[in-house]
DNA sequence: ATAACATATAGATAAACGTCAATATGTTAG
DNA sequence: CTAACATATTGACGTTTATCTATATGTTAT
């Protein structure tokens, strides 16, 4: 999988309302699904799914303790994402784009 | 729509391989749709479908010369998601997630 | 006007997505 | 061991996505 693919996967996987509020609350600490789940309109199945998903990508690392799961933002993983983003757009050397030129 | 619906449509433009690599060769300047159509291996309305996408967040804008379209990344809007995705996954004051705490 | 060319739209299709209800699994207390 | 509880999985469903072929639209040169 080229980093194209491999980035676009994490992009997929944030580019979504519920879990985009998810990441949010994750923003500053950890915390259990129940509790999330308290602050959604979904059921807790759907949560569960959300859930996967952030946490297939690496973004968002889980750990049980006893009954509860816990949940937390990968800070390494979201600041990667930023600055692939960050390289993606800004004007590089040995872009992907050169030599190509657009008409005139 | 709330926020996290407004970026998320913006994550979810660029959460494909195919947009990932358009915003990529457009990062040093403008380009024609036959030359980013060259560099790809997909038909013309499928990438006239992928850039209606782009342009239609707003990363991505469309300027016709004569025949050709040219498209260029609007580094504003790049920005401001860059921007928005720092502040989401960074530990704020006020944070949607207070006064919750996790199970400990 | 017409031909040549670049791009857009329409319609079809298969795959992926987000959701739910129902059920299964895993953990702890009694 | 069993009950209670938190979370995960399954299966179904309607919606959205990415892709193609065929066709339409817009622009320029002749």
């Amino acid at each position: 999988m080229n980093h194209y693919a491999e980035q676009a996967a994490i992009f997929k996987a944030i580019s979504d309302e519920t879990r985009l509020k998810i990441i949010d609350m994750l923003s500053c600490g950890e915390l259990c699904a129940c509790k999330i789940l308290s602050d959604l309109d979904i059921t807790q199945p759907t949560l569960s799914y959300h859930m996967k998903i952030l946490t297939g990508c690496g973004i968002v690392k889980a750990s049980r303790n006893g009954i509860w799961m816990n949940y937390h933002l990968e800070k390494k993983k979201a600041d990667a994402l930023i600055a692939y983003l960050e390289e993606l757009t800004r004007q590089k050397e040995n872009c992907i784009c050169k030599p190509a030129t657009a008409f005139e």
